[in-house]
DNA sequence: GCCATTTAATTCGAGGCTCGAAAAAAATAG
DNA sequence: CTATTTTTTTCGAGCCTCGAATTAAATGGC
C-alpha cells in the first residue's frame, strides 16, 4: 500500500486494506525500526482537525536502490532508483550490439551501472536488485538472453555476470513483459487485469497480462505474438519462417510491401525510422503501395489479436513502439480484422491505446519490478515479532 | 493427499505433505470426527513389524455424492459418485437437443438426476454437488451455456434451475475443460502443470492446463482453439466466418474436403459416425481427396498448435473424440506443419496421445471438479480447534 | 488556562495454526 | 514379562491476527 501511496496513515491503511489497527500498528512500527518506512507528523489532507493528529507513513527513499536497464539495438540505458522509485541517476550511452561480441553485452552493462552508480548523491542506500529489459527471448529464470533480434549469438547469460559484479538479484526480462507491467502500475483502471502490450517496432512484440500476472513460457519468456502464423505459406519472416504476423506487420515487412519488393524478398534490419516516415508520407499522398502496406500490417494484427480474443476473450490493447505512427493507416483494417473474424466482438468496442516511444515504459516495468519483488523479500525477511522475549527481560 | 491415495497412515501423510507429526493429528482427528474421513488397522503394506501399527486413513465414503452429467447432441449422461470417486449410481439415456426447447434442457437434467438419485443403495451420502460438462461456450461463473454447437438456443440457464431443485451447489463447465482436468488427475506425470486436450469431433475444442490452472476466458469459458484463424479468407466455418481452424479439421469440414463438395459449401451438422468411417476406408484405399482432407485437417490443428506453442512454449498434446480415428492419417502433416512453423520445436518432438472415447473423460473431469471443490469447501468450513474449551472444561 | 471531547495509535490478552519435544500407545523380540 | 521399536497424541510455545481497553495528542468551550 506504501508502495501506491505515500503519506498516508495508519488509520487509512487500515481501512484500505482490511486489517485490524492493531495489525498495522505492528507492522509499520517494525519496518519503522528497519527503517524501510518513515513517518511524518501532519494529517494526509494538510487540515488540522480535533482530535490526535495522523502520523503520515512513506517508503524510506534511502531503504535500497535498483537499477534498471535497457538494452536496445544501438543504445544502453540505465537508471538507479531509490525505494520510492524516484531516478537519482541516469545514463544512456551508444551502444552497437550488432557489431558486438557476446561478451561484450554483460560488459558494457555492468560498467554502464557501475558509472551511474559513481553519480549518486550522498546518503543514497545500497543498490539491493538489478532489473535489465532486453528485445527478444528470456528464460523464465531470466538468466539469460537465449535469443535476441539485436545479436547474432545465442543464450547470452546476463543474470550470473551481473550478480557477480554487484552482489545482489539480477534478472533479465523481455521488454514487451517489462512494458505491460509498466501500464498496469501506472493505470491500473485502463489497464487491469487483462489487457496486451503490442511493440510495434522493426519486429512485432507483446506482453499479456491474464488474471493479473504475466502470461510468459513454460521455459521461457514466449509470448512470441509476432511469430503467429497469420498465413500459412505467406510472406517470408525474419525468423526464416512463413507467414508469421511480423512478416506483414514489422517494419521491414511494410517497408517491403510499400516499395513492391515482393513478400520473398529477403528482410532488411536496418530500416531507419526516416525511411519509415517518408512511407508514412507517402500514404498520405495516396500512394496505393503505401496504404497497402499499412492496411495489411493492419489486418494482421487484427487477426492475430482476434486470434487471442478466440482463447481468452477480448481485452484492452496497448500499441507501443515508433510503428503507432501510422496507427491512423493501421487501425480501420485492424478492426476490420478483429471484426471479420470474431463476430462476437465488434471491432470497433476493442479499447486501442498507443505510447510511441516505448524506452520510458520498459524502465519503469524494470523499476517497479525490481521494486515490487524487493518489497516481497522485505516482507519475508523482515524480523518476527519479538513480544516474548521483550516482555521476559 | 487422502483423496490421491487411500489407506495412508498420518506418518505417511507427514513425511508426503512436511506438515508435522502433530499438525497432521490434529487435522486428521478433526476430519475423523467430523466423520469425513474413516480409520483402519494394519500397516499400508499389510505387513506386521514391530512398534506401534499404522493407522491406515481413507476418505469416508459416505461422506457426501457428487453427481456428474455431460449433455451431449444426442444423449444426456449421468453419475452419482460417493466422496471416494466411485460410481454408485449411473442412468444414461437418449436426449434430442437439437428438436429440443431451452426450457427442456435443465429440465431433462433434473429428471435424469432424480432419476439416479433413486436408484442410491442404501447408507449412502447426501448429494452435495452437481457438475455438468457441455459443449460450446459457458460463462466462467459456470451458470449458463452462452453458446452451444448442439441446440440454436443461446444462453441457456442450468445452474440456478439445478441449485433450485436440488439444494446443492451446481457449475456448467465446458466439455474440454473437463477433459483436461480429468487427464491432469488421471496422469499426472504425462498431463502434468502444461498441456492441452484438444477434442476431435464435429466441431473442435480445446482445454488448456498452464502452470497448473486451466486458462479460461476472461468472461466465458474460452479457449476456442477451434475458431482461431488458420487461414484469413478460407474455408467457410460453421460459426459463419473464414478460414477457423474448424472448418479444415471439423468432421463437416473433412466431409466437405473428402467429397469435393467446395470449401465454400454450407457445413452439413448430422454426419453420422459411419460416414466418417467411410472416409477413412477411402482414404485407406489410397482415394486422394480422402487423404487430402485428412491432411488439411492436420495441417489446421499443426498450424494451431503451432500457434499455442510460439504464445507458451510447447506442451504435450492429447486428442480425444472420434476424430483421432484417423490418426494415421492426420498426425504426418499436424506434425510438419508444427515444424515448418516453429523451427525451435522439432515436430516429432511433440508428446501427443489419442483418446477415442471423450464421454468417460468429460464424466471423470466433472466429477474430479466437484470432489476437489467440496474438499476445499470442507478444508474452510471445518469447525476450527476447541482445545481452549475443552481444557476449560 | 483547564478540562471535556475527539481522533489516532498502541498495548494487552486471546484465538488459530503450526511446530518440536516429550509422553503415551500399541505392537514385537527375547 | 520386560525391553525395544514404531506410531500417534499431548503439551507448551511461537506467530500472526484480532477486538477491547488504554494511551496519546490534538481542539473546543467555558
Amino acid at each position: 500500500m506504501l508502495r501506491r501511496h505515500a503519506n498516508v496513515s495508519r488509520k487509512h491503511i487500515s481501512q484500505e486494506t482490511g486489517l485490524s489497527a492493531s495489525t498495522v500498528s505492528a507492522i509499520t512500527s517494525e519496518l519503522l525500526d528497519e527503517a524501510v518506512i518513515v513517518s511524518l507528523q501532519g494529517t494526509e489532507d494538510g487540515a488540522l482537525r480535533r482530535g490526535r493528529p495522523q502520523v503520515r507513513l512513506s517508503l524510506n527513499p534511502n531503504a535500497a536502490l535498483v537499477a534498471s536497464a535497457v538494452q536496445q539495438l544501438d543504445r544502453i540505458a540505465v537508471t538507479v532508483c531509490d525505494y520510492t522509485g524516484k531516478t537519482i541517476a541516469e545514463i544512456d550511452r551508444p551502444f552497437r550490439a550488432r557489431e558486438a561480441g557476446p561478451e561484450e553485452f554483460p560488459r558494457m552493462l555492468i560498467e554502464t551501472i557501475s558509472d551511474a552508480l559513481t553519480t549518486l548523491p550522498p546518503g543514497a542506500g545500497q543498490l539491493e536488485r538489478i532489473e535489465l529489459g532486453v528485445q527478444g527471448i528470456t528464460d523464465v529464470e531470466g538468466t539469460a538472453m537465449l535469443w535476441s533480434p539485436i545479436t547474432r549469438y545465442r543464450n547470452i547469460g546476463m543474470k550470473e555476470a551481473l550478480e557477480d559484479a554487484f552482489a545482489v538479484p539480477a534478472r533479465v526480462s523481455n521488454d514487451c513483459c517489462m512494458i505491460a507491467l509498466a501500464l498496469h502500475w501506472r493505470d491500473p483502471e485502463r489497464f487491469a487485469d487483462n489487457f496486451a502490450a503490442v511493440l510495434l517496432s522493426h519486429g512485432i512484440g507483446m506482453g499479456l497480462m491474464l488474471n493479473g500476472e504475466l502470461l510468459t513460457g513454460i521455459r521461457s519468456s514466449a509470448t512470441e505474438f509476432g511469430h503467429l502464423s497469420h498465413m500459412p505459406h505467406g510472406a517470408l519472416c525474419r525468423c526464416g519462417r512463413s507467414g508469421c504476423i511480423e512478416a506483414y506487420a514489422g517494419d521491414y515487412a511494410i517497408y517491403r510491401r510499400a516499395t513492391n519488393a515482393g513478400s520473398e524478398s529477403a528482410p532488411r534490419n536496418d530500416i531507419a525510422q526516416a525511411e519509415m516516415s517518408e512511407i508514412m508520407e507517402a500514404a498520405k499522398n495516396g500512394d496505393a503501395d503505401s496504404i497497402a502496406a499499412f492496411a495489411e500490417a493492419g489486418e494482421a494484427l487484427g487477426t492475430g489479436l482476434a486470434n487471442m480474443f478466440a482463447l481468452v476473450d477480448p481485452f484492452p490493447v496497448a500499441l507501443v513502439g515508433h510503428g503507432t505512427r501510422a496507427y491512423g493507416f493501421i487501425e480501420g483494417p485492424l478492426r476490420r480484422a478483429i471484426g471479420d473474424i470474431n463476430p462476437y466482438v465488434s471491432g470497433s468496442g476493442i479499447e486501442i491505446s498507443c505510447f510511441p516511444d516505448e524506452k520510458p515504459l520498459i524502465m519503469e516495468g524494470c523499476t517497479i519490478t525490481a521494486l515490487l519483488e524487493l518489497d516481497e523479500e522485505i516482507a519475508r525477511s523482515t524480523a518476527p515479532h519479538q513480544k516474548v522475549f521483550t516482555d521476559a527481560v
